[in-house]
DNA sequence: CGGGCGCTTGATTTGAATCAAACTGGGTGG
DNA sequence: CCACCCAGTTTGATTCAAATCAAGCGCCCG
């Protein structure tokens, strides 16, 4: 069952028009990755630090840097489909589960570059990958630079409606927690708290709930966001 | 002359330890890049728009986008060796160069892809350049993350040290004016002047020119930078 | 039932944006 | 050659927004 999950994920992210090459790349991913389980806050530093290369199944991971302050930053929200350990030359930031099952699909070192050998397609998905951790990143400093609250936390909503599977229809279950928001964005947990409640009274945002976020304007909500 | 240039930064760049195939790869790129030259603000654009990847040789350039607003937002500034176009699936950024005779190293669309292939050298050129990035724009956030203007800018400094060949003495020429600092940090230009004179009053910094730069105390610049 | 965590709201303070203006140096044209 | 201009830089005064300090609420879990 979730080796199917792994094996869909795998031929989804495999762009090429050979449907034939596609499904034996994924095969050959799928019989040597190992998938291991994280739950809540628990670390995925060992995986990497070991020169392992991972692949999110489920759940989010958080790559994070605790600084002399005790101030924790987040840098990147790793989501189904985004790798870990790609960019680890230097290992000054940790990495951790954000909710429980979180699932990865491990590699041993030298395995993925073996595969990239033996399939375009993965040499193919690998710079694809690290592109697109690029362009999140990207786009990231674009949400954090804007000046107000309101525009920082409006951006961010919009990004992640577009990277969540739920969001395609402007409804959305936040992974992460107000902490989590604040310490991406670089704002306090009560300025995240205080500018959704503002968000909502402008009719811009909908909240069921605390975690359960309604897009009602997008337009608006990504004001400045524009790139 | 310039040649001479290009393929001493091609060899640098490229890290084996057979020297051999190493100045074999260098040359293969010498011999099908085409250098070209822009001057101060120069649009990089049309280089990038037409599927060609650029290496900077000289000079910088900074890549960024124009707000609904007005604003502008530097994400990025690549300096010598840094590549450009390696991560365009979506044009959304504009280049610019920096200063006068900026050089790049320009391939044609497709050239890079064959060169890695007939190279393993240039192929793990890519990814390294493409890691690189992600780790200069991650230490970015950091720096940008951070709440005060004087931990930003301090931050900002000795990262900007630390690329510049001329900044292991701790002291460098910055290439950018204060507008691009701001705009790169999300701050106002007069705080950023603003900040720059309070750190000279601390004595972390000494400014015998505006652009000049002397860093004193590293130590408490960098602090919140600490990752 | 208690405790802790996540979320929210309120009051106050601080720091950066904004508005305004003066200064510098390099470059241009009279 | 000098006057002027302009972009880049700096400083000052004011305003406004977010950090900080403080506290209460709802909820899940032990």
């Amino acid at each position: 069952m979730r080796d199917e999950g792994m094996i869909q994920l795998f031929r989804r992210l495999l762009r090429t028009p050979d449907p034939v090459a596609r499904d034996a790349a994924a095969e050959a991913m799928r019989v040597v990755a190992r998938p291991v389980e994280r739950q809540r806050n628990q670390s995925c530093d060992a995986l990497v630090a070991a020169g392992r290369i991972g692949c999110v199944l489920a759940g989010a991971v958080r790559k994070y840097s605790l600084r002399s302050d005790g101030h924790r930053q987040i840098v990147d929200l790793l989501m189904p489909g985004d790798f870990l350990g790609l960019s680890h030359r230097d290992p000054c930031f940790a990495l951790e589960a954000v909710s429980n099952g979180t699932r990865i699909a491990s590699f041993r070192p030298g395995q993925v570059e073996a595969l990239a050998q033996a399939h375009t397609v993965i040499a193919n998905l690998i710079l694809d990958r690290t592109a697109d951790a690029i362009r999140r990143l990207e786009a990231h400093l674009l949400v954090q630079g804007r000046t107000t609250a309101i525009e920082k936390v409006g951006g961010y909503l919009v990004t992640m409606c577009g990277r969540m599977a739920d969001g395609r229809n402007g409804s959305l279950l936040l992974p992460i927690s107000r902490y989590d928001i604040a310490d991406h964005l670089g704002i306090a947990v009560e300025t995240v708290s205080r500018t959704m409640t503002t968000l909502t009274q402008r009719g811009m945002i909908a909240l069921p709930s605390p975690r359960h976020v309604e897009i009602r304007d997008p337009v608006r909500l990504a004001e400045g966001t524009s790139y």
